[in-house]
DNA sequence: ACTTTGATGGCCT
DNA sequence: GGCCATCAAAGTT
């Protein structure tokens, strides 16, 4: 059993710690997905990487600055990402969904991604093959189709530096994408800044 | 109305 | 490691 379940109380733990807590959790959209294995923290109004910097407000941050708990999705370079909004209520602080390990639905993960390999090891290539798009946006990830639910346990957890923020000054340095250590599926693999149990 | 930007992906060497 | 197609959103005029 997973220490903690998903429940509302989950989404409203601190950002970092839900983060980390979002690891082995199975993501689907009507029932096809898998177990988050990467994610990384976006933490405005102070974190010059985060869509939020500065408390920028605008329809596409809208839904950051809502309840945690639903989904913020967004498009960069005609792919799109899928978040998970957390934080208090009006602070725009979200968690960026990088790769699964697939588990459900996986013939139509393949015709959706138009191959048999990398099918969600990425924040574009997940949201293709289980078919998010902006729709999605602001959904309820503990009700909606498009949901979170307990899923397996995770025993060490990686910490490094986010992916393609160089341009976010001494953000880019902050140790906030986190992966579970040694899983296949992950993005980009790196070495690991540090590891540590998850208790 | 126009220009710049970028939380990517796929393929290359 | 690098190159670049890509396009919605944001910023600028």
């Amino acid at each position: 059993m997973h220490p903690r379940e998903v429940n509302e109380a989950f989404f409203r733990l601190p950002t970092l710690d839900l983060a980390q807590r979002l690891l082995g959790k199975e993501l689907t959209l009507n029932g096809v997905g898998g177990y988050i294995v990467e994610v990384e923290a976006y933490i405005g109004p102070h974190d010059r990487a985060a869509h939020s910097y500065g408390g920028r407000r605008t329809p596409r941050t809208e839904v950051m600055f809502g309840p945690p708990g639903r989904a913020y999705v967004y498009v960069i370079h005609g792919h799109h990402c899928l978040n998970v909004v957390s934080g208090e209520e009006g602070a725009p602080e979200a968690i960026l969904v990088r790769a699964l390990e697939p588990t459900r639905g996986i013939k139509q993960m393949i015709e959706r991604r138009g191959r048999t390999d990398h099918l969600t090891d990425g924040p574009g290539k997940l949201c293709q093959a289980l078919g998010i798009t902006r729709q999605h946006n602001g959904w309820d990830l503990l009700t909606s189709p498009l949901r979170i639910s307990d899923g397996m346990t995770v025993e060490t957890v990686a910490v490094g530096t986010r992916i393609g923020i160089d341009y976010a000054g001494e953000a880019r340095d902050y140790p906030w994408r986190f992966w579970i250590d040694g899983n296949p599926h992950v993005s980009r693999p790196r070495r690991a800044l540090r590891t540590f149990r998850l208790g």
